[in-house]
DNA sequence: TGCTGAGATTAACATTTGTGAATCAGGCGG
DNA sequence: CCGCCTGATTCACAAATGTTAATCTCAGCA
C-alpha cells in the first residue's frame, strides 16, 4: 500500500484541476504489482474490487469467443486506466493481458466511490477518462473498416506516437514497442506473413524504422498524411469540463 | 416542449430505479423533432446545448475524414441516446445521420446536469449508457478485425435482432431495417457488390431474408452459431448497479 | 566459436474482396 | 399500360489478404 505518483498524472491529463482537488488524487492509496510479458493481468469475467492503472509496459484488452482467436479491441500504455468502465458495469468482458514487461498500479474501487461521493467533480474526471476510450474506441472500428493494412498500421503508429509523446514516452520519434509483427497482426486483424509484407512496404517508403523492440517514424507527417491521422480524437489537450 | 414518455423508458433499461427515480426522469421536458431519410442530425465539430434521445427509426455515427469515404462507427436504434458522450466531451466528432426517417427528442444539457446534481444515482445511470455503448463499440472492433464478411453481417443482425426485441420492434424475428445494401456496405467497410454476394449467400443457407427494408431471421440460432454472436456483451438485463 | 531458438522473411498458391460496367426487377407516377 | 428510377444482381477481371511451409538472421548462450 503506497501513495502513486502516477494517479494524479494519469487523471488531470484531459482536464484543468484545482490544487485541492489534485491533492486528493495524490493521496489515494495504491497497490503496486508487476507482470511478465503475456500474463493475464485481469481475467475476463472477474468483477475486481480494485481499478488497475498502468504505470509500465503496454496492456491489450482482448476479447475470448470460444473457439476463435483472441481478439484485441484497445491497446494501453503508462498513464491509462485500464479498466474503469468495470467501476459500473461490474463484470469486465475482456482480459487485459501484459505486452511486454509491465508495471502496474491498483486503487480499490471504494477509494474511487468514497472519492467521488465527496468530490462530484472528480466522478466526472472518471466518467471522462472512459469517454475518452469510447472515442479511441469509434476510431478503431472506422480505420478498421476503412483503411487499407498499410494505411492501419501508420495510422496505429501515428496515434502511439502521439499518445507515448504526451507521456514522454518518444525520443527523436522513437518509442519501445514491445510487440513483435506476429502479435501486431493479430491484433489488426491481419496474417503474420502479410503483417511482414506491409511492413516492409512501410520501410522501403521510408515511413517506418523497426528493429528489436524499438520503432521510429522517420517522418511522422508523411505517415500521418499516407493513413488519414488527425490527433484531435485523442484529447490532448486538457480543458474545463 | 413536451414531456417524454420513451426517456423514463430509455434510461432505466440497464439499471432498475426506485419510483422517485422514475417519475423524475418522466418530467424532464423534451424538444420533439424529426428528420428524413439521410438528414444530419447532428453535425461533426458542434458542441450541442441538448442530447438526442432517438424515438424512432434509426441513425448512425458517421465520422468524416477529410478526402476520404463517411465512416460509420455505430447504428443506433429507438430508445437510444446517442450523444449522450457530448456531455463531458463538448465537442461532437462525428455526425449523427438519420436512417429512414426518425423522430427524436432532445433534452436540454442544462436540464440534464441539475438533475445528476440532485440525484446522484441518476448520473450513474448516464454515465453506464455511454459504458455501454463502449462496450458495443469493442464487440464492433473485433468483429471487424476477425470475422468474415458473411460472419459480421450475422454478427450485426444477431445484433439487432436482440436490441430491437428489448424495445418490442422485432415480431416473428422480423424487423424493418431502414438501410440498403449499399449503405450496409459502407458500414462494414465493404464494397457494394461484395455485400450482395455475401447476403446472397446467407439466403442461400437460410438465414437471412431481406426485402425490402424488412429483415428477417429465419433460424436466429444458427445465425448466431454462424458469427459467434453472444447477447451477453448487450447488457440489455436490468440489475442495481 | 558454433548451436540454437525466436522472430523475420520469402515463396507459391488459394481465397476473399474490390472495381467498373452492364443488366435485371419491381414500384410508382403519368 | 408505359417509362423511369432506384436498388439488386451479374460478370470479368484486378488487387488485397490468407495459408502453409521453407528459409533466413541474429542475439544469446554453451
Amino acid at each position: 500500500m503506497a501513495i502513486s505518483r502516477y494517479l494524479e498524472y494519469a487523471l488531470c491529463r484531459r482536464d484543468a484541476l484545482s490544487e485541492p482537488e489534485r491533492a486528493v488524487l495524490r493521496d489515494i492509496p495504491v497497490h503496486p504489482a508487476s507482470y511478465l510479458d503475456g500474463e493475464v493481468i485481469i481475467r475476463q469475467g472477474a468483477a475486481p474490487e480494485q481499478s488497475c492503472l498502468l504505470v509500465k509496459g503496454m496492456a491489450t484488452r482482448e476479447h475470448r469467443f470460444e473457439d476463435r482467436a483472441r481478439i484485441t479491441s484497445a491497446l494501453h500504455i503508462p498513464g491509462d486506466f485500464v479498466d474503469l468502465h468495470a467501476f459500473l458495469l461490474t463484470e469486465i468482458d475482456h482480459d487485459v493481458v501484459a505486452q511486454g514487461d509491465c508495471n502496474v498500479e491498483f486503487v480499490d474501487r471504494a477509494v474511487l466511490e468514497q472519492i467521488s461521493r465527496k468530490n462530484p467533480h472528480l466522478i466526472r474526471l472518471l466518467w471522462l477518462n472512459t469517454l475518452i476510450d469510447a472515442k479511441l474506441h469509434r476510431v478503431w472500428i472506422a480505420t478498421r473498416a476503412r483503411l487499407s493494412a498499410p494505411e492501419q498500421v501508420g495510422h496505429l503508429m501515428c496515434e502511439l506516437h502521439a499518445r507515448l509523446s504526451v507521456v514522454g514516452l518518444v525520443e527523436d520519434n522513437t518509442f519501445a514497442f514491445p510487440i513483435d509483427q506476429r502479435k501486431l497482426a493479430g491484433i489488426l486483424g491481419y496474417s503474420t506473413v502479410h503483417m511482414n509484407r506491409v511492413v516492409q512496404k512501410l520501410r522501403a517508403r521510408y515511413l517506418l524504422e523497426w528493429t528489436r523492440g524499438r520503432i521510429r517514424l522517420p517522418d511522422p507527417d508523411g505517415l500521418a498524411a499516407l493513413s488519414g491521422f488527425d490527433p484531435e480524437y485523442l484529447e490532448l489537450t486538457p480543458t474545463h469540463r
